[in-house]
DNA sequence: CACCAGTGCGAAACCGATTTCGCACTGGCC
DNA sequence: GGCCAGTGCGAAATCGGTTTCGCACTGGTG
C-alpha cells in the first residue's frame, strides 16, 4: 500500500514492512555496512515481495550520478559515421547509461561551448565524441570536463586524450595477407586521393606486408578517387599496362565494384583469373538483401562504437589512440 | 562562492546573492507565480552573472520527470532500422531528452519485460519502439506504461497506437508520376518477391498511377528477389520478351543495378532508351563517395526516426498510422 | 477609520534515495 | 564485576530543486 504518486513501491515502504529502518533497507539493498543474515534475507524478502525497483531519479540525484553520457557527434546524420553511433549507443544501453546526444560541428568552437554547458547541466557522467573519420583532428574538449572523455572515428588534438581509430593500415595488412594466403604473389594496389591519410595507411598495410612475404607490387600504386569510376579506369589502365597480375587489392569497395565490372566486361575470371579485394564492406551495412559479390576488409566501426562508448565508463582508460582490429569478410571474389 | 560538492552554483546561492528566497527565486526562473518586476529582474541579472544553471538531476527528482526517452529496437545491429535510430536519437538530443536504447527481440516476451521494468524503474518520460521494417506486427507493449509510446518501422497490433511507417505505396506512385513527367509511357516493373506487403504495396502505387494517367504497364510485374541478380534475370527476360519499354521502375535499388548492368551488356543507353528507378537511395547512404548512378525514392527512414522521436514528446499524438512521405532523388538514370 | 481584496514574497514540506555518526548491546578478557 | 572492542542497526542530515500555503502589506471603498 504505497501512498506513492505514482502508486510504486517506495523503499520506506520495503523498510516499514520489514520492520527495519530506512537506512537499513538501503545497506541492504546496496551491500554497504555490515548487516546480520537475518535481517538481510527479511528485507531482501519483502523487496522481493513488492516488486521493489528503486526509483533511479532519487538515486541519481543522492549520488551525483547521472548514469547518462554525453555523446557529440560530428554531423552524423551525412557522414559515415552512423555505425559508430549505434555501435555506441547500444552498448551504453546494455551498460545501462542514456545516450545524451547532440549533433554540432565539432570545430565550430561557438556552437560547442553551449553544447558543453548543457552536458553539464545535466550532469553527464561521461562524454563520447564521435567524428566523421575525416582526417583533421578535432579540438579536445577533455580540460572542460572532469568525468571522462573518450573519442572516436576522430584523433583529437591531445594526446593524453583516448582516441579510438579504424586500424587503415592493419586493413591493408589483412587484405594483402589473405591474398597471399590464397597463393597470389603478383597483387596490385588501386585506391583512392594519396592526400587522405586513410588512403597512404590502407597502402602501407600492403607494402608491409608484402615485403615481410618477400615480394613486391605487381604495378605501382594506381591513386584515383573513392568512386566506382575510378576503380573502371585504373583496372582498364592496370590491364592495358601488361602487367602481370593475379590480385587486386581495392582501396574501398566502390573501386573494387569497378574493377569487378571491367573483368566481366574483359572475360576475366573472378577469383580464378584475378582475385578482388575491398574495403569497407558496405555489403554488409545493406545487409539482408542482395548477394554477395566481394571479399572484403570490414573497419569494425559499429564495434569501434562499442568500444568506445564501453572505455567511456571503464576503469582502465590508457592514454593514446587504439586501433580498433580489422575483419575479413570473405566473398567470391577471392 | 558556493560551498557545494561539484563547485557549481546553487539556486540557493542566486536566492542569498539577490536577497530573496529559494521559493522567489525558482519562481523568477520557471516563471511560475506573480513577481514584480524590479525582483524579478535582479534575480535574473544574479543568475546571469553567476552563469547558474539549474542542476537537472535535482529539477528531475523534484518534477518526477527524466527527460530521458526509452528506445526499444529489434536488432538494430542487423537490419535496415540504423538510418531510423539515427534519425530518432538526433531528434531527442534536440529536443533536450536523453535515450536510453536497448536492444531486444521484440518477438520475444520474456526479454521484452526486463526491458520494461528497467524503463519503469528509470522513470522514462516516453517510449519509442523502433522495429526492422520487417511486416509482421510487433506486440504492442503500451498498456505496460503510463508514458507516450510511438511505434516506428513496424505497426503494433493494436488499432490506437501511434505508428509510423514508410510510404511505400506512395514510392510507387512517386516514381511513376517521375517517369511519366519524363515522358515515359512504356513503364515495367521489376521487383521482389510478392510475399513481402512492400513489394505489393509499391506495385499497388505504381499501377494506381498509371491508371490515373489513363495507362497499363510495359509488360507484367516481374517478381524476383531484393537482389542485383535477380534484376539481371528479370531484365533480361523482359528484353526477350520483345515489349516495347521505355522506363522500368525497380523494386530496390539492387535489381535497379541489375537492370543498369544488363543496359549496359546489350548496349542499351540510360536514360534515353530506358529510364530506370529504383528504391532506397543507397547510394545515399553510402554518402560522400562514389558517383551517383541511379535515381532512386528514398523512403526517408532517417525521417521517420526524427517524426516519430518528436511525436512521442508531442501534445497532439493523433492514433493510427502515419506514412512518411518518400522523396524522389535525381540520378542520371532518368 | 475599519474592512477587504489583491499583490508579492517567504517558510517549510516534499520528491526518495544515500550516508554519516553514534548508540545499544554482546561477548571476551583481566 | 568492570572494561573494551566489535557488531548491528537507526535517527537524522543531505542532495537541489519545486510547490503549497499563508502572512504581511498595499490601496481602495464605505
Amino acid at each position: 500500500m504505497p501512498s506513492n504518486r505514482k502508486g510504486s513501491v517506495r523503499l520506506s515502504d520495503v523498510a516499514a514492512i520489514a520492520g527495519v529502518s530506512l537506512s537499513t533497507a538501503s545497506k541492504v539493498l546496496n551491500g554497504t555496512d555490515r548487516i546480520s543474515e537475518a535481517t538481510r534475507a527479511r528485507v531482501l524478502a519483502v523487496a522481493e515481495r513488492l516488486d521493489f525497483r528503486p526509483n533511479q531519479l532519487a538515486r541519481s540525484f543522492a549520488l551525483g550520478r547521472s548514469r547518462t553520457i554525453g555523446v557529440l557527434t560530428h554531423r552524423a546524420a551525412s557522414t559515415f559515421s552512423g555505425p559508430v553511433v549505434i555501435g555506441a549507443v547500444l552498448q551504453l544501453g546494455k551498460l545501462q547509461q542514456a545516450a545524451l546526444v547532440f549533433d554540432e560541428d565539432i570545430l565550430a568552437a561557438r556552437e560547442i561551448t553551449e553544447s558543453i554547458r548543457q552536458f553539464q547541466a545535466r550532469q553527464i557522467d561521461g562524454l563520447l565524441v564521435i567524428g566523421d573519420g575525416h582526417e583533421r583532428r578535432s579540438p579536445s574538449i577533455t580540460h572542460h570536463f572532469t568525468v571522462p572523455v573518450t573519442y572516436a572515428f576522430a584523433a583529437s588534438d591531445h594526446p593524453e586524450d583516448v582516441v579510438y581509430l579504424p586500424d587503415n593500415e592493419g586493413a591493408g595488412a589483412l587484405a594483402t595477407r589473405h591474398l597471399l594466403d590464397r597463393g597470389r604473389t603478383h597483387i596490385a594496389h588501386l585506391t583512392g586521393d594519396p592526400s587522405s591519410i586513410a588512403v597512404r595507411l590502407r597502402e602501407r598495410g600492403m607494402l608491409t606486408t608484402l615485403k615481410e612475404a618477400g615480394l613486391s607490387p605487381a604495378a605501382p600504386t594506381r591513386y584515383g578517387s573513392w568512386s566506382e569510376g575510378s576503380g573502371v579506369d585504373a583496372m582498364r589502365e592496370l590491364l592495358d599496362s601488361g602487367a602481370k597480375v593475379d590480385a587486386v587489392f581495392c582501396g574501398n569497395d566502390h573501386i573494387a565494384r569497378g574493377v569487378l565490372n571491367v573483368c566481366e566486361a574483359k572475360g576475366l575470371r573472378v577469383p580464378q583469373d584475378l582475385a578482388v579485394v575491398g574495403v569497407d564492406n558496405w555489403e554488409g551495412i545493406i545487409v539482408d538483401q542482395g548477394v554477395r559479390r566481394l571479399t572484403t576488409i570490414d573497419l569494425e566501426l559499429r564495434a569501434m562504437g562499442q568500444l568506445a562508448a564501453a572505455n567511456v565508463l571503464a576503469d582502465d582508460r590508457t592514454p593514446g589512440e587504439h586501433y580498433v582490429p580489422p575483419t575479413l569478410v570473405l566473398g567470391p571474389s577471392s
